[in-house]
DNA sequence: TGCTTGTCTGAGTATATGCTCATATATAAA
DNA sequence: TTTATATATGAGCATATACTCAGACAAGCA
């Protein structure tokens, strides 16, 4: 597999990170998860949802947007695992889903805040 | 400020996110620093460099991409102050600068082996 | 059954993103 | 100074993303 047709100064190090590198399957799955977060709107979901469940209608009027839009950023949020529901009657009430997202979160404020 | 044209089921819910939210700027700080992470060929670069600085031939070499792709990517990662370089004759190397890299990237990797 | 409420969904649209290509810049060697 | 090497940059293009709008679905009540 002729894999360099490219200039490379250090061969050692390439074929180190080669090595240690990532299998596709996690990188995607890194890619994605930090794309979810990556999105004022759904910052703002995930750290309104931290003090605990809230129904569609309450975040869209707590995020100044549309319930479609809020609909549709928590169908993403769903499909990643970062959110689940509950139904009560007509009501969906979401909640977080996921131990490290409040971690993570934390850690990123600090960088943000140096 | 008239906040509320929206329907909305639990007053008190949402007063209580409004007034425990982020303020603007944090969330725009948090979203563009996970938006840095929330690609693939930005996880890889990030993940490689754990390892060592490497230079710009070498990561395009890893990558199986353009040097200017890759050169387009170091500069967002750059600007946001997640990787720096250091220049030795015409060539410059890159590392991490910034430590919660690779504490979030672990986390991130938990999740998604969930 | 029909009607209302709360939420979901698909299509459409404007903007954002990630690459390529051509070109510019910086350093070193001839 | 010319030439080569290593990287940076701007423009352009194809795709992805985040919203809006119209309409569908689900649960409860008349």
């Amino acid at each position: 597999m002729d894999r360099c047709e490219c200039r490379m100064i250090h061969q050692g190090r390439v074929d180190k990170a080669l090595k240690k590198g990532l299998d596709p399957l996690e990188v995607e799955g890194l890619a994605q998860f930090f794309k979810a977060i990556g999105d004022g709107t759904r910052v703002k979901i995930l750290w309104a949802l931290e003090d605990g469940e809230m129904c569609v209608c309450d975040l869209a009027c707590y995020l100044g947007l549309s319930e479609s839009a809020v609909s549709h950023q928590l169908r993403m949020l769903r499909q990643l695992h970062l959110v689940a529901n509950r139904r009560q009657g007509p009501v969906l009430y979401y909640r977080l889903n996921d131990e490290h997202v409040r971690q993570i979160m934390l850690v990123a404020l600090e960088h943000a805040r140096e």
